[in-house]
DNA sequence: GACTAACCGAGACGGTACGTCTGGTCTTAAG
DNA sequence: CTTAAGACCAGACGTACCGTCTCGGTTAGTC
């Protein structure tokens, strides 16, 4: 999935949206969260509540509540609905690696994406629920980041002392402190430097 | 100021609070920071709202909003009631400064505090006077740790070549991120470890 | 039919009700009929909703809204189905008659009866539906009353220059007004004595 | 009070309404009580939503419920507000007194009034508050009706062996059960006549 | 000493979002 | 064609919070 691309844009029938039995249509569920977007994007984070998606998305509320509780639920929803599977490319060094990683992330957030999961860690500090949510993202994250030290480690890149999980988790923080800050215009070479430069 | 200190502790008297001429009564703001952290402690960010607050505090709305115009300057003039003033002390190497500074700042976010911080760092995302006046309180922080790293480069304890900005701002990092997702509780060695580990 | 019975009690067997091909199934309308009284007697008139009928009824909505496509005309079909057929006893005298049966409706809507025609009686204050079969049921009780009257006249009873009519929608507003004001226990001689004694 | 009067028409400034302080705004009131009246004209029952007071008002929904906790409390409350203080003229018969009555107050309900209070009369069904205030006002107007009902027998225009409550009982029955089954373009003579004719 | 100005607690105001419930319509899968 | 099931849109429900406002009262500083 490109970085830049977040909606499939939305379908151009308004053509009146009904139940399709016993069961969830699909064609809600998609204007529901394409609504989500959109709003978040025209009239911000204070914007999207959830009278404004129904509204939106030409859907009742109940709909909503049915499939997502919460605010961070339906959060949670929008984000996995626009992040791509992003896998760790592998430059040759790790250096390289972090730093393109940090320009994927970067170039991925600074679109709806950026917005929607900043909130989610806004969410997380008041919404238990959404804080599991993200906490299971994290450790999936750093799972992946784990493998990535691994083979720097192999390969002699880090050295063999350095734990590869205290390190993952070092670059996601760098990553989510950009991100909560508002600093997505940075080059990711000039934070993998300091990261990198003495592990090995 | 101690980090495990919080509260003042409420003042035993319900005396009634009166002006005390054309200027803040002392007592009023006092009360309603109190109040603040009362009800955070007791019913959690979702139940700090300025409604709970007035009267929680036995003080009219008009007055919190004279004061602290949105929720976000209340939060910020309660997070600067109970924060410290913290000089990063000197361990003798830049590792255990380091180590010294996770630990002293996870204890002091273990109490209200941290959950104050958490929260501004949430409102952040969303209320753009917060977000300015949390990228103050960053800089100020990264100028304080920027003398620590230049102090540790000058000692010949970090490499000359790393920026001691990006440095400072990969510990500040960490430190957000330990406390957004909630995992105060690891021992400052631990994450020094791999931040200061190839800086030497 | 007496005045006292008005459920024939819910059945037991809560088998599966399905189809019985291209035509009513009668046990559906039973117990549809027989969830809404139950409704009423435990819930209140608040309570007697369409979705609260088709869960205690196990039946589908569209199911309930094929055969009676308003509140009103389910409450219209309950009464039709709980109400008996009342012929008017000759006691002899006219205010003999009239007293016997102020005794035998007020017995009768003791039960659920009375909160169901209650309720008939508020819902065609906002439904012309419910209105229009209101007036048509009230029609049917003022000829039954008007060959009461006719035969007291006949008898001697009544004075010739009464309007039948006028007298027998007389009777039926004391009954209504009783019931609408939840006065059913009083007793029926009293207040066939005044409408009776000077008509003689 | 002229049965005809309904609305002393709205008042035609559309500046915006505050609050004047920590006391009820009389303008707020009437503008609510106002707008239900208009929107039962407008939309009939079933349009007479809070939401739709509150829209009409441009109240806001708390302020409502504030004063009015229940859509009863607001019925009786416009009804009160419409209704005058009716004294029942001595036309020098009983007769002639209840014929009066009945053309006054069918009049008087033939515009808002009738509506309201039928409505009231609907909604004591299902709500036991409602049906507590309107048992009190059958009382104020069964205490009414008695006086004349004694000055009649005094005058020997009716019998003493009547009882005057159960009279006066009639009477409202009669008027109320017109009311219910919207009938309310009948003479009062010919209601009055079967109803005083006996008691003589 | 009178007057002004700004403060204080209190709470009503218009507005709006919350999460739930109900009303009616519709489709499915089974019979 | 009917049935149970239940999703769908729409919108009313009653509650809570928002930020503004007025009130009646207090006190400090100015005239």
């Amino acid at each position: 999935m490109s970085p830049s691309s977040t909606l499939p844009s939305s379908s151009p029938k308004p053509a009146k949206r009904r139940s399709i039995g016993a069961r969830q249509n699909p064609e809600a569920e998609a204007a529901i969260l394409t609504a989500a977007i959109a709003i978040l994007t025209e009239k911000g984070p204070k914007g999207l509540t959830m009278d404004a998606v129904a509204r939106e998305a030409k859907a009742g509320k109940a709909t909503i509540y049915r499939w997502w509780p919460t605010r961070g639920a339906l959060l949670l929803a929008v984000y996995a609905r626009i992040k791509g599977d992003h896998t760790h490319a592998d430059t040759g060094t790790f250096e390289g690696d972090v730093a393109a990683f940090f320009d994927y992330v970067f170039a991925f957030w600074r679109g709806d994406a950026g917005r929607v999961f900043a909130l989610i860690i806004a969410e997380a500090q008041s919404d238990a629920d959404v804080a599991l949510a993200l906490e299971a993202y994290r450790l999936e994250r750093v799972t992946a980041w784990r493998a990535v030290v691994e083979r720097a480690q192999a390969r002699g890149d880090v050295q063999a002392s350095v734990s590869p999980d205290a390190l993952a988790n070092t670059i996601i923080a760098v990553a989510w402190y950009h991100l909560v800050t508002g600093r997505l215009d940075v080059a990711g070479a000039d934070l993998a430097a300091p990261i990198a430069a003495g592990c090995s």
